[in-house]
Order: C-alpha cells, then sequence, then structure tokens
DNA sequence: TATTGTTATACTCTATAACTATA
DNA sequence: TATAGTTATAGAGTATAACAATA
C-alpha cells in the first residue's frame, strides 16, 4: 500500500510539502500530481525556451496541426487547446511571422481560414519533436512497465470523471 | 493492459487528441497526464478566481504558511514554490495589502523577515481550502480504491525519476 | 441571429538582473 | 564575499469584451 513511506521519499520540498497526514487521500494525490506534472512542465518549457527559443502553446500548437496535414481551422485549435479564440490568433500571428504556419483561404466559408504548417515549419517542428521525444523519455524511461501502465490506465479514468465536473462548458 | 481501448475512451478533444498509435508509450503517458493535470488546474484556477477572487499562487503561498504556524522565511516560500525571490515578494505584498499575511521582523537577523497567516487569513483560507477539497474530491472521488494507490505510487516513482533530470539546478 | 476570426485591454505569473542592507 | 529581500523590467499566457465580415 502507498500508507508511510512513499510519501515521504521525495527530497525536494515543494508544493506537496503542505501536505500533512490527516488530509485526504483525493487531496494528497492531486498535490502529488500536480508538483509531479509541474515538474515535467518547467523543464520542458525551459528547455523548449533554450534550445530552440519557442514555448509549449506554440509546440502545441504546431504539434495539433502535423496532425492535420489538410489544416485546421482557428477555432477547431481553439478547442483542442481548451484556451479562448484571441489567444489563438495571437500565437498563430508569431509563427506565421516567422513562416512556420501559412493561412489558407477557403472557398466554402469566406469567414474562416485553414491554418496549416509550412514546409519549414514541419522540417522545424520535427527537430523539436525529436528532442522532446528524448526529453521525455529521459524523465519517464526508468518508470517500471508495472507503474506505466498502471498511471495509463488510471489517468484514463481520472480524466473521465474530471470531465463532467468542468464548470462553464458548453 | 492499456493497449486500444483506454487510449479512445475521452470524449473531448485536447492536448491528448495530437498523440498517434506510432508515438512512444513515454510521450502518450505524458500528454495524458498533462491533458488530465491542466484539467483539473484549468477548473482549480477558475473556482479560486469567482468564488474567492484569489490565484492558485496565492492559495498556494497561504497553504504553505498554515503549515507554518511560527512563519516561514520568503527564501524558504521560493524554494517550496519553486519560483524566485522576487515572485514571493509581489505575492506577498498583495496578501498583505489585504490583511491576510503579516512581515515579522526577526531579532537574529536584520536582513529577513518571517511571513505567517493572520487571524484573517487563517480564517479566510480554511474556507477556501475546505471548498478546494469538495472540488477535489468531486472530481477524484470516483477513482477505485486500486486506480487511487497505483496513481499514488506510480507518481512517487515518476517523481524521483524526473528531478534528476531538472536542468539548472542549484 | 449565430458564427468566425480579429483587435484591444488588463491582469497574473514568471524570469532576469540590478540594487540595498545586512551578515 | 555571500545572503535576504526588494525593485524594475519585459515577456508569456490568459480572459473578457467589443467588433467586422460572413453565414
Amino acid at each position: 500500500m502507498s500508507a508511510t513511506p512513499a510519501t515521504t521519499i521525495q527530497n525536494i520540498p515543494d508544493l506537496e510539502s503542505r501536505t500533512v497526514p490527516e488530509d485526504h487521500q483525493d487531496l494528497r494525490l492531486w498535490l502529488r500530481m500536480l508538483s509531479c506534472c509541474n515538474l515535467v512542465e518547467t523543464e520542458i518549457r525551459s528547455r523548449l525556451r533554450t534550445e530552440f527559443e519557442t514555448t509549449l502553446p506554440r509546440f502545441d500548437l504546431m504539434a495539433q496541426l502535423l496532425r492535420a496535414p489538410a489544416g485546421m481551422k482557428m477555432s477547431e485549435l481553439s478547442r483542442h487547446m481548451m484556451v479562448t479564440n484571441g489567444n489563438i490568433t495571437g500565437i498563430t500571428d508569431q509563427l506565421e511571422k516567422e513562416g512556420m504556419v501559412e493561412r489558407v483561404k477557403v472557398a466554402t466559408d469566406r469567414r474562416s481560414s485553414l491554418i496549416r504548417l509550412t514546409a519549414k515549419g514541419k522540417r522545424s517542428f520535427k527537430k523539436m519533436a525529436k528532442s522532446h521525444e528524448e526529453w521525455i523519455r529521459a524523465m519517464f524511461g526508468g518508470l517500471s512497465e508495472t507503474s506505466r501502465s498502471a498511471l495509463f490506465d488510471a489517468l484514463a479514468e481520472l480524466k473521465l470523471l474530471a470531465q463532467p465536473q468542468l464548470s462553464g462548458r458548453p
């Protein structure tokens, strides 16, 4: 079980340090997950910045586009990335200025355009994605196969549980 | 195992949608964890804002202080919250202006002061913490006991693996 | 009327770096 | 010299809201 020892093995004080044994399991679990995620996320952000002069949202947007060779509408991107339309416009503007993506007018609806990676953007993203995957492997690679698959399944379960709780979903 | 079905059960497009079957397990695991965390975190931030007019970093700082009735030094807070000194100053300023925390001069070292919750801050935080715990329970409560403890242990393992990878740690 | 995308604005959080006052 | 904390600055990310063009 996960009673006592697992709780105290971390050696660096962080958000999880604020828990005490009386706290409820769910809360302790959440704080552990949060600090774990932040650990990885901070590292990824930092490396994207120093090694590729880019940011996580930009990387994410390009990742979405790589899966959609025909392009995606801004509103689609907005839904997938869970941020508002205006923000997508801003990120797209930056990437377009650098020649990574292009807006393509679509004939059937003159309000919208498709955003897609340029050849340059595709090359550039693939290089980043390769490094990105190595960073992830360096951090996750040591996980036992048991833990990996337990995490994978438990997170799927959690995701389904958490979604319906969302306030303000359309 | 977590081969095919678990991968496709989520019904809302998000960051994880960008994965394809060829992606490595570690990457898919990370994207699932990230979108899971974002789901919960976004919800918490939104509720803290609408119901208590506060933010996650402010909540976190107060949470740290509740565990330290004697107070904490800014540099301690900085370490625990993993942000730089200047940021702690800013958040502390806000909270002090609202009467939630106070700076207490310490005799032995005239450079530093201890930050601690005021009575008002303690009351206010406890109210928030109670709601916070309910939000968490609403999202995590449905987890099976197996998943909960699997997550808890697997995350502890991951945390230890990820920490040494950190670039730029003192 | 509703939707797509843009623009403008404001605010929080963050890192960096220069600074002060102590130690 | 080193440390504790402050200040100033700049940039990213976000939400909100008003807006134009089109459906």
